[in-house]
DNA sequence: TCCTCCCGCCAAGCA
DNA sequence: TGCTTGGCGGGAGGA
């Protein structure tokens, strides 16, 4: 940079020696590196001599100098330029875009056709690619590794290869996915993402463990390199560094995509089903990153091929690179190729066609399980039937629209394929106008959640293993709230921010995921499965968007129509399906279209035993198990859900319950049916003690919908809660909140000893007086005998004065309980 | 701060 | 033994 004049006078070899070295994409000049006080390196005073000494290198580097003069003029410019602006130099550099493998690739690709001429065959020269492109050999070897796991090159000798080009390509890509399918790559990424699932809430969980064990044995631990006739592997290491190297795993990234519907796998799912093929129990940190990195290799050579696409998978937990597949449609085994696949699997071959259709079943009700189930459309249209007679049965008002929300809601956790199930199902069995793209594109959606899911009608649920239900899924966190004093547990479903709460509060609380309903809307369903996919461009989104859209449009409608029909469904299911989603998200996505409203509630842990579908199914014969029942044996009950929209209107979202205010007396539980939990285990239908008014009024004392002194007649058939005339206790408590955002909360209430479900409407009494968010809140926890246990209340099983009698309303801002 | 992925070390394996 | 091949992970540019 400043080279002192001596120097500079010394040697015009010197000079034109360093000369070269600005030029970028040779040996990058190193200028404020060099020491000022001695500019001559080691290497320069060697070439000097040896430029001395021989008059031949001389000469040559005289006629380099010669042909390269142009663009060392330009070269020059370019360093006096440098000189002149500093550290620009560094900005004239490529950047390291301008370096990416995708761009390396794309040239690369340049240099040869898509389609060769098969007579005569293009060979690459490493050396000479090297050259041209100027770029380290390693690099190429990255691009060549990905191109020959598609047959697209193949290896001839030492730094020769054959150009192919993508006549192979249909060939590999089918044998690619029929490889896939063999490895049951579907069901590894549902199981991984089921164990996600699970881990997130349950790191240490033996469940967990199990996952890993079965995740680990089911797949292919040996999978080797795909093969095609006529074109065959010769790595240079054949053996051991064969099966980790780029080429397998480049293989398996794209079965990945082949297999899965949509076509869209994130970086993190293929990574680690990459690793799982290893050992998924050592996955740690640094192994996982070093395969994204490969991965991010592997794909930007996919991406140069234009094979796939990078997209982004906007979850729950935030938005993830992902890819989707863009390349040529591969048919499912439509012709059986003489592909030779080496993969050492042991599964069997597939033999029969897959079709799209199938493929959505097989993605929906995998194999192994109970759950492969389907409901036929003929018993939908009787569970339909059914549920209007009971409408018809009910008065109007007892069809509520808000408790078939809330209990369209409490779906299973499973749930995201689960809430769309019956729809799928019914759109795969009916099949009526609907394309089988349509049908695939329904599937894909509800595949990244697509583990194992239960039919909700045909089985009872609580035979389903709890293992089975990813707890995480659970918005609501159940709260086991043991009692020392009567050694029984209590189970606290409360919205995440509140069991946090709890746990910090207490210590001998224990977050614990239970087989609860889903509380979590259809939409936050949706919103999970379907997950929201961008695209760089944008207008894959928009593609994408689309389906989700009508899926969810699709589904918008039903809650209203069909709500009742899928509230007996899944009311049904719901035992198994008792995890209440978790979502961080709850509060921000109330402005979905359904949504729940989380509070506190206190439920014995019998419930979990005591309800299930042959009572329910009894109890419909007797006319009681009216569509509410979706909270049927299901601690859901508590959970107040509403539609957003409800909420948005009466700005709901604020509305939190500290559940530190939710203390049991030991009255109390002395007074209530509790079982450990061990009973969730169970899926007995051990008959419940005979229904008992003492329990009931347990119930609804503890919640403070009714005083201590009122007593509600015990009758397992629709009982009609008194309305306290104490009730305006609780309204007079109040305070602020504005009458006209005052809004009816109905909820189901399940009596466990009752066995029947009661559904209540709360009101204030006197709605010109704002009330105290507070003072509702304490009325909802306060134990039975406390001050202010009169809220206005009516409420019913069968519902018949829940719209008019009953309002309770819901304060607008935020409900802060102070401790008690 | 996290995502991406370039870069080059260095070991396995081949000629 | 030198060269080719390629696994691997540090760490830096970019978003």
């Amino acid at each position: 940079l400043k080279t002192p004049l001596k120097q500079a006078a010394t040697s015009q070899l010197v000079l034109t020696e360093r000369q070269p070295d600005c030029q970028p994409l040779t040996t990058p000049p190193k200028p404020k590196e060099t020491p000022p006080a001695d500019p001559w390196t080691p290497t320069s005073n060697l070439k000097m001599l040896i430029s001395a000494a021989s008059p031949e290198i001389r000469s040559r580097e005289q006629r380099r100098q010669l042909s390269d003069s142009s663009s060392e003029a330009l070269q020059t410019k370019h360093c006096l330029q440098e000189h002149l602006l500093g550290d620009e130099y560094e900005k004239s550099q490529p950047s390291r875009k301008e370096k990416s493998l995708g761009l390396l690739c794309h040239k690369f690709l340049a240099r040869y056709p898509d389609y060769p001429s098969p007579s005569q065959k293009s060979y690459i020269c490493l050396d000479e690619v090297t050259e041209e492109l100027h770029v380290e050999r390693r690099r190429i070897y990255d691009i060549v590794n990905v191109l020959e796991s598609l047959h697209m090159v193949s290896r001839l000798a030492r730094n020769r290869y054959v150009w192919h080009g993508r006549h192979n390509l249909p060939q590999t890509l089918q044998a690619l996915k029929k490889v896939g399918e063999e490895n049951k790559y579907i069901q590894q990424i549902q199981m991984m993402k089921k164990r996600e699932y699970e881990h997130e809430f349950d790191p240490d969980s033996e469940r967990n463990e199990e996952m890993a064990s079965s995740f680990g044995s089911s797949e292919q631990s040996e999978m080797s390199f795909v093969e095609l006739p006529g074109v065959e592997f010769r790595a240079a290491s054949v053996n051991g560094r064969k099966y980790k190297s780029l080429r397998v795993m480049s293989q398996k990234f794209v079965m990945l995509f082949l297999v899965s519907t949509p076509q869209i796998v994130s970086l993190e799912v293929a990574a680690k089903i990459l690793i799982g093929e290893d050992q998924l129990e050592d996955l740690d940190k640094s192994k996982f990153k070093t395969k994204i990195r490969r991965l991010y290799d592997i794909a930007n050579v996919l991406s140069s091929l234009k094979l796939i696409k990078k997209v982004h998978v906007t979850e729950e937990r935030g938005r993830k690179p992902a890819f989707k597949w863009t390349g040529p449609e591969v048919l499912p085994n439509a012709q059986d190729t003489k592909l030779e696949a080496t993969s050492t699997t042991s599964s069997p071959p597939i033999s029969e066609s897959i079709t799209s259709k199938e493929q959505c079943s097989k993605a929906l009700f995998p194999s192994k399980g109970k759950q492969n189930f389907t409901r036929h459309s003929s018993l939908i249209k009787l569970v339909k039937s059914i549920e209007n007679d009971r409408r018809k049965i009910q008065s109007a008002p007892t069809s509520p629209v808000k408790i078939s929300a809330s209990t369209y809601q409490s779906l299973p956790v499973f749930p995201n394929t689960i809430a769309q199930f019956p729809a799928i199902t019914k759109h795969q069995l009916e099949g009526q106008s609907k394309t089988a793209e349509e049908m695939q594109m329904k599937c894909a959606l509800s595949l990244p959640e697509a583990v194992p899911k239960p039919e909700p009608s045909q089985q009872p649920a609580l035979s389903q293993p709890l293992g089975v239900c990813p707890a995480s899924h659970s918005s609501v966190s159940p709260v086991i709230l043991p009692h020392p004093q009567s050694g029984v547990s209590y189970a606290i479903y409360l919205h995440p921010s509140q069991a946090h709460t709890v746990t910090t509060y207490s210590p001998g609380f224990m977050l614990q995921p239970l087989p609860c309903a889903n509380v979590t809307g259809i939409k936050s369903n949706n919103s999970k499965v379907l997950n929201k996919i961008t695209t760089e461009e944008g207008d894959t989104q928009r593609g994408l968007d689309e389906p989700t859209k009508s899926l969810a449009a699709e589904e918008r409608p039903e809650t209203k129509s069909e709500t009742s029909q899928r509230c007996l469904k899944r009311s049904q299911a719901l035992p198994e399906t008792n995890l209440i989603k978790r979502r961080k998200s709850d509060e921000e996505s109330l402005d979905t279209s359904l949504t729940f409203f989380p509070s506190g509630y206190l439920i014995p842990l019998t419930h979990c035993t005591h309800g299930n579908k042959a009572e329910c199914s009894t109890k419909e014969k007797a006319g009681v198990c009216s569509l509410q029942h979706t909270a049927y044996s299901s601690p859901i009950t508590g959970v107040i859900p509403m539609p957003a929209s409800e909420l948005k209107t009466v700005n709901i979202p604020a509305f939190h319950i500290t559940p530190l205010n939710i203390m049991l007396s030991p009255n109390s539980i002395a007074a209530a049916p509790v079982l450990s939990n061990s009973c969730l285990n169970s899926s007995s239908t051990s008959s419940a003690p005979n229904p008992s008014s003492s329990a009931l009024n347990f119930m609804l004392q503890h919640i403070g919908l009714i005083p201590a002194g009122v007593q509600i007649p015990a009758n397992p058939v629709v009982q009609h809660v008194p309305v306290s005339s104490q009730s305006e206790n609780i309204s007079h408590s109040s305070g602020s909140t504005n009458v006209q955002e005052g809004k009816v909360i109905e909820f189901t209430f399940y009596s466990p000893i009752n066995e029947s479900n009661f559904l209540f409407s709360l009101q204030p009494s006197a709605p010109k007086e704002p009330q105290e968010p507070q003072a509702v809140t304490e009325n909802f926890f306060r134990t039975p005998g406390g001050p202010n246990t009169e809220p206005a209340l009516s409420a019913n099983s069968d519902g018949t004065q829940r719209t008019s009698q009953g309002a309770l309303y819901i304060p607008q801002r935020k409900l802060e309980v102070s401790e008690d």
